[in-house]
DNA sequence: ATATTATTGCAACAATGTTGCAATTGATTT
DNA sequence: AAATCAATTGCAACATTGTTGCAATAATAT
């Protein structure tokens, strides 16, 4: 089996990711980084995390695809069937870990997994209308 | 204010969304009709379809573009609250028109829009599994 | 038939993501 | 502490997807 290590680049990423309220594409952690390592690491680096669980990836209604750190308590399987919003204003998608959806699906169908993203205006950008 | 046209190329990428059960991806449906019209143009034909309200776009989880037909019965703004089912086998995905979700967000967010997509096995796949 | 303007083709560009391979480096063992 | 093994990285090159400007074309209204 393969064996995880704790890399300079990869700490790197998940400080970032610890300071950040909202999610990130791949361009704004390089942006951070690119002293210290290449792009392709960078997409790998994510790739893994993934992999581990420990970021999951959201894509927005354009096709924007972020990464966010997951705040999952101790469950064993995970599925990340919380909402995403994806602010139309300031194009920042955060979490929304307390809003999960229900629905009634056939029973023919096996999900696996979710994505269930909002669009429109956050909190913060509907104050600064005036 | 603009008046739409009907062309060539449009009237083809209609009858490829009549066709077809499944969303499309750009390229799916190029490869369709390459001799007819350019790669730009299939491209901003699907632009205007979307403005128009005639087709759909659809992000599914791994950041694939498709897209489908609306099928709204003169509603006069609709969102596309329908669920969306990506099939990791066949890799098609269907709109289930029937699936729509319930959540409750607080009333802080001025939700647009919404994507809300499943991802797993759809059911032909796993019928031909044995 | 003509005029208007939406639409198209082309070429060029930009952004995003992937792959192969040799070099490096983290973790483990001796 | 040095040697070993394999995970990780850098680089270069490529693939895919989507965008833009502009001149040429073609769909509609008059």
């Amino acid at each position: 089996m393969k064996t995880t290590r704790n890399t300079t680049a990869k700490t790197a990423v998940l400080e970032i990711f610890g300071k950040s309220k909202t999610a990130l594409s791949h361009t704004e952690i390089y942006k951070q980084i690119e002293e210290i390592c290449d792009r392709v690491t960078v997409y790998r680096i994510l790739d893994r995390l993934v992999n581990d669980d420990i970021v999951h990836k959201i894509v927005d209604l354009d096709g924007t695809v972020k990464y966010a750190k997951c705040h999952h308590h101790a469950q064993r399987v995970h599925i990340h069937n919380h909402a995403h919003f994806s602010c139309e204003k300031c194009l920042e998608i955060t979490c929304l870990e307390s809003v999960k959806p229900s629905y009634i699906i056939p029973h023919n169908y096996k999900v696996n997994d979710i994505n269930f993203t909002l669009s429109g205006i956050c909190p913060n950008c509907s104050n600064s209308n005036i």
